[in-house]
RNA sequence: CCGGGCAUGGCGCAGCUUGGCAGCGCGCGUGGUUUGGGACCACGAGGCCGCAGGUUCAAAUCCUGUUGCCCGGACCA
């Protein structure tokens, strides 16, 4: 390692060649030097960059674009992930949790036994080796969790046990975007537990909750919200997934204002309630060359609550068509039909012979051959306008019990921003954008089953045991952190995940008085175990200043000739929050102190 | 995967319509003057104009194909 000191022939301080000066017992180097550091930053903002954290972290010199939602992370980040993963360790650690190291290239045997090898789509990269055997890269490491563990714990005596691991994750997405928001290679800590009963699973899931909330707050976040969320691919029943409300999210939440429900859009129930109306006798009315629910309602002069729209879906090009009705001003939620069919669709139009394109209702398609859904919003309605399925016609008077009495109601729609909020029934119900930084899962015992993961119970018998799984996107949850505390200048690090803990600048270095003062000050500070980043370069103060903004060390330490003057130097907070002349010679420990202070606040690594 | 856009030095861009020495700003190097918020002067280095074909005396520019990237959407643990 570069620890010592090595020297090389010609005398040259290797640790000095690279920047470090010194080391601390963890084994990350602590101090680095500007003029060493590796990496660019800009002044302009990179044509390709949208979002904040994007713009801020490709300018400040933390990440490298390599492909499509593939980045290189240069020290910075680097430093500020290691972070990161060290919060996450001690929170996995403390709940019982032992690191392990599954590899992300793997036979796919291991993804055919489990039946994913199949059922995911072109997300997993499948490849194959020189032998011609078929191999994959780790989306999700279920099938290497519990290949690894299978054996080895064959009696109840050795459950509940959690392993995790944070390895990378290769995710073939068609289009990645947001800079680390949404890539295709990542860093994510994956946890894994297995368990005899669903009880001890859900004992377990909820002390990795408030594992994750307190995993969330100590990186600086802790305004994350925890939503029910759909299961997907994962299988299993209940998850939940840790969302970070912003705008940029791409991600839609349901909160409410009232109480503390909260949920993916994908599964929160929308409820609706029907209008006051007599049932009116059904009627024709011409509606020629009218189709969309705009159009009708403008025409007809109703409102889209007053109406009942069709929405079609097929399975794949050649299927018979699935028909979603629900009241004309919601929208379907997609995932709520999958979820109720247990199998994919896709939006679709009316064909020749299924039904007459824009004119779709639920009246007369007797015999039809489509699929047909009612939506909740339906239920009880009464006197709407809805399609005849007759070219240029619709019903007017519409009513779903007279009209549809076999009709059976689920909810398929979306909820909306008003609605009522299914936690305490007021119309309380918000809709905000979120990133999903991480998730839990209870599994069951799908991949346990699949895998023949087995054990012997207390009476004897031969069980496969419950799993549940918990992730986290490491890169995410930075790009995160800098989207919620940043200026126009750069990042502002939360003390607990920064890069360095202190930023030095030496304004004119080529001054002894300065120079000296400044190593002084490194030198203490790295005694105490502080991790510098001191700007030793001769540059302009606007350049010094620009660069350690989009660095953003949250405390600043200046040293200029006037400082030096004054026998003094000048300590800010990077958040502009506070700015105090300190005697030199005190400096350090006043700093020291400072650090601490500001760990205690998030709770870092070894507080 | 559908739709739109872009591709010219490390970064941001102009040039393309109407073919004729490859340019500007930032950054980078050297020397000097500066020195508390991206300083100034001088000199300098750096580019097969994404790639492959084609048209032409001549292609960054026109034509064909192709690849990559970005944006909106679809999709997604």
């Amino acid at each position: 390692m570069l620890g010592a000191a090595v020297k090389f022939d010609g005398g040259l301080d290797f640790r000095a060649f690279w920047g470090y000066n010194s080391k601390k017992p963890s084994g990350r180097e602590c101090s680095v030097k500007m003029s060493r550091l590796v990496g660019m930053r800009f002044k302009e903002t990179p044509a390709e960059c949208q979002i904040a954290s994007h713009i801020l972290l490709v300018r400040g010199g933390y990440i490298k674009n390599v492909g499509s939602g593939i980045f290189s992370l240069l020290p910075p980040a680097k430093r500020i992930v290691d972070k990161i993963e060290a919060i996450i360790r001690e929170e996995m650690d403390n709940i019982d949790g032992q690191e392990v190291l599954c590899p992300v290239s793997m036979p796919a045997a291991l993804w055919k036994e489990s039946g994913r090898f199949d059922s995911v789509g072109s997300e997993l990269l499948r490849f194959k080796d020189r032998s011609g055997s078929d191999m994959v890269l780790a989306m999700t490491h279920e099938e290497a969790v519990v290949h690894m563990v299978r054996d080895a714990a064959p009696s109840y005596a050795s459950y509940p046990f959690m392993v995790y691991h944070i390895q990378t994750k290769f995710r073939d997405e068609p289009r990645a975007r947001g800079g680390l928001i949404r890539v295709r290679e990542f860093t994510m800590k994956d946890a894994y537990s297995f368990h005899t009963s669903q009880e001890d699973l859900e004992r377990y899931y909820e002390r990795c909750y408030k594992a994750y909330e307190r995993i969330f707050t100590r990186a600086g976040l802790p305004e994350v919200v925890a939503v029910k969320s759909d299961s997907g691919m994962m299988g299993g029943k209940v998850a939940h997934e840790f969302m970070f409300v912003t705008d940029v999210g791409e991600d839609t939440l349901v909160l409410c204002d009232q109480c503390d429900y909260s949920s993916n859009m994908e599964v929160a129930e929308c409820i609706t309630v029907p209008a006051e109306a007599e049932d009116a006798p059904l009627e024709l009315a011409e509606t020629p060359g009218i189709k969309t629910i705009e159009d009708v309602c403008s025409f007809l002069s109703v409102a889209p609550e007053r109406t009942c729209k069709a929405v079609i879906y097929r399975k794949n090009a050649t299927d018979e068509p699935v028909m979603v009705f629900l009241r004309g001003d919601l929208e379907v939620c997609e995932t709520k039909v999958r979820n109720f069919l247990k199998e994919d669709i896709h939006p679709d139009t009316a064909r020749e012979g299924d039904a007459v394109y824009g004119y779709c209702g639920p009246v007369g398609l007797a015999g039809n051959k489509a699929r047909l859904l009612f939506d909740r919003s339906l239920q009880g309605a009464r006197g709407l306008v809805a399609g005849a399925n007759k070219e240029g016609f619709h019903y007017k008077g519409f009513s779903t019990e007279r009209d549809c009495p076999d009709a059976e109601h689920h909810d398929f729609a979306k909820t909306y921003e008003g609605a009522v909020c299914p936690g305490c029934g007021h119309n309380s119900v918000r809709i905000r954008r979120g990133i999903e930084l991480g998730n839990i899962f209870q599994l069951g015992t799908k991949y346990s089953q699949a895998m023949g993961m087995r054990y012997i119970d207390k009476d004897g018998a031969e069980k496969h045991p419950i799993m549940g799984c918990y992730g986290i996107g490491v890169e995410r949850l930075m790009a995160s952190v800098c989207e919620e505390s940043h200026d126009d200048n750069g990042p502002i690090w939360p003390m607990s995940v920064a890069p360095w803990q202190v930023h030095v600048c030496a304004l004119r270095s080529d001054d002894e008085g300065v120079k000296s003062t400044a190593e002084a000050l490194v030198d203490a500070l790295e005694k105490s175990g502080v991790e510098v980043l001191v700007d030793d370069r001769s540059v302009s103060a606007g350049v010094m200043f620009s660069d350690a903004d989009l660095l953003g060390v949250p405390i600043r330490a200046i040293i200029s000739p006037k400082t030096v003057a004054r026998g003094m130097v000048e300590v800010k907070k990077r958040d502009k929050s506070f700015s105090q002349d300190v005697a030199a010679d005190e400096a350090a420990a006043f700093i020291r102190g400072l650090v601490k202070e500001m760990l205690d606040e998030t709770g870092a690594v070894g507080v």
